[in-house]
DNA sequence: ACCATGTGTCAGAACATACTGACACATGAC
DNA sequence: GTCATGTGTCAGTATGTTCTGACACATGGT
């Protein structure tokens, strides 16, 4: 979870739909990236929980994929980072909701 | 700073440290991994403002890597990201205090 | 002198990740 | 039909990170 958002493309992602979603062509053209390679960043960032995505059709009938940052919050501290590492949680697990 | 947290073996060593500071080739040992490969680590991890080190002469001479967390605290939310990457702080400037 | 302990560093292999350029499919408009 | 738009996926390559096995140096004890 923390290696998903650990890649300056991803942060910029996050930061790119905080204020709002957005769908993935536009994604792409708004970053400078190419589709291929946003749509993988996204797929790691769903993984993690930390964005969602839904299929809407539009009006002029083309599927587009909507996606949008999930409210996460998360307090770092080394106290945290002990206590996740003794319950296994970097083992790849992952307790959404 | 976040891809510093992003791999297991430094998460493993920040919770290693958080009850206690203890010095290198100790902490190898406990481990379970290689000198060369935990120096590199805690290099990263002192980049990243997030662990300290001091040498110290031992009562039998020898010189020893003491390493310690800092009190480091992060809330980390999709706003916060927002923030920092627009403030340029994912280009590698370290804001430490 | 030799061994066990501590320190650091380097070069190259091994591995994982990121990236690119195709390709395939669908829809509405011209 | 062709074009512009949207979607997804795949194979291969580039890039970057991680890891290992030497090496060098110092100190105290046997």
């Amino acid at each position: 979870m923390l290696t998903a958002l650990a890649h300056p493309h991803r942060l910029r992602i996050v930061e790119a739909i905080a204020g709002g979603r957005n769908y993935v062509s536009q994604l792409a053209r708004d970053l400078q990236i190419g589709r291929p390679l946003l749509h993988m960043h996204l797929q790691r960032l769903e993984a993690a929980g930390l964005v969602r995505s839904s299929m809407e059709i539009s009006e002029d009938g083309k599927a587009m994929r909507y996606v949008a940052t999930t409210p996460f919050a998360l307090h770092l501290t080394p106290e945290v980072v002990a206590t996740a590492v003794r319950a296994g949680l970097t083992t790849g697990t992952n307790t959404d909701s």
